[in-house]
DNA sequence: TATTATATGATAGTAATACTATTATATGCA
DNA sequence: TGCATATAATAGTATTACTATCATATAATA
């Protein structure tokens, strides 16, 4: 289902950048090529330098909009799980089930977001969710940017799956645990399905992901 | 329970390193202060150089030991789950109910190994797993570096772990799955806890991570 | 229309990083 | 005594991760 997307904007704390990049082509373009070139060649080896060389700008300017690559990619994050939480909502609303919610939510989360993107390659994006978006909060200063809400879009992600799950059961104790594995799980699944396959068990199956972690939630979460 | 470590030595592979570190002083300095340093400023600010300094050294002799830093923290890692291996041998050895050696392992991977190991210091190497393992594999070169097997201490514990859980329920068709998303989800849970307790349940009791996890396992292995 | 604010470009510079190379010295073993 | 090996001392290079300054172009505003 492709949607007109006309109505999405991104609701990202100002904090993750100096200037808002969606305000002005060079900035949408630091988005875009950065997405690319941070997928083509890694975070580790990417740099505002090469990232300028590309568009044709200069890395003084990449620096007025954001004040490291470390930012670029929590606003790359950020971006991601806003497109999941406008997903999420558009094919929730009007559904009574919970557990065709859950099966929902489960399955957006287990591949790159279906949307003619203006700014954004979404496979790429996924791609880059799935191979850099740990390093965003594995990082001495996490506490720092957590009290200036910049893992707001995670954070609210894992609020609105933990709803769902406690439509199903509202004495399940342990929720935003089982929430943050499972969406950690179905990303590091995928990585390790394309690079340390003997760490999972790929299938032929489709949907084989999101069905694993349907079935493990809610035999979790019944009461025995 | 201590051990009397004599008999422990890990078994890493030879690619991992230039020049074998526990064959020197100046290679032990480099594993344990290594470690200490990295806990200390985060493996993004650590440098070769800054280590040198620390012990007393140069640079270039830290270099004749580790190709670069990211090896350094392969090595850390591997020791890990060398000692991770080794505990579970102990703890598991001759003991025939195979939901009691899941409990045993669960408990040996939420916390830092208890063992008095004359190299490294084992509470901060548990915290710099916590921190900072997954950027060991979140790499573009991790094709080329699993070729030489330089994730084979990792995927061992995974197929161990496996085995056990087989033998609760030899049918179960996603054990790797399973095990992966369940060995991550303990040490990620560990850093949500400490710095983004919103994606996490807190709680009083001791022991209630590896609770969860096997009451997550037995949960999703059962047949019905 | 003149004034001014804002965005970008062009250029330069600096301290630190991630190495490599060379030469000298010390220690251990045959 | 000689030889191999390990480390120290020193130097050097390209790249990274920024910061600063000044010029120019464009847009908004009075």
């Amino acid at each position: 289902m492709h949607l007109t997307l006309s109505s999405f904007t991104p609701n990202i704390v100002h904090d993750i950048y100096v200037k808002n990049p969606l305000q002005s082509t060079l900035g949408t373009e630091i988005l875009r090529v950065g997405n690319e070139l941070i997928a083509e060649i890694g975070f580790e080896a990417f740099t505002f330098k090469k990232l300028a060389t590309q568009i044709g700008t200069t890395e003084a300017s990449v620096y007025r909009y954001f004040e490291n690559k470390h930012k670029l990619l929590l606003y790359l994050t950020s971006y991601y799980w806003c497109w999941v939480e406008y997903h999420i909502l558009m094919r929730n609303n009007n559904l009574l089930d919970a557990c065709r919610q859950l099966k929902n939510v489960l399955e957006i989360i287990g591949r790159p977001i279906k949307a003619d993107d203006k700014n954004l390659n979404q496979e790429i994006l996924f791609y880059n969710i799935i191979n850099e978006s740990s390093k965003s909060y594995l990082v001495k200063s996490v506490d720092e940017l957590n009290k200036v809400g910049l893992y707001f879009n995670y954070k609210k992600i894992v609020a609105i799956i933990s709803d769902i799950i406690l439509k199903i059961n509202p004495d399940f104790k342990y929720v935003h645990m089982l929430v943050s594995t499972v969406i950690e799980g179905i990303h590091h699944q995928i990585f390790f399905a394309n690079h340390l396959p003997s760490l999972t068990d790929t299938d032929t199956e489709e949907n084989y992901l999101p069905d694993f972690y349907y079935h493990l939630i809610l035999s979790t979460i019944k009461n025995d």
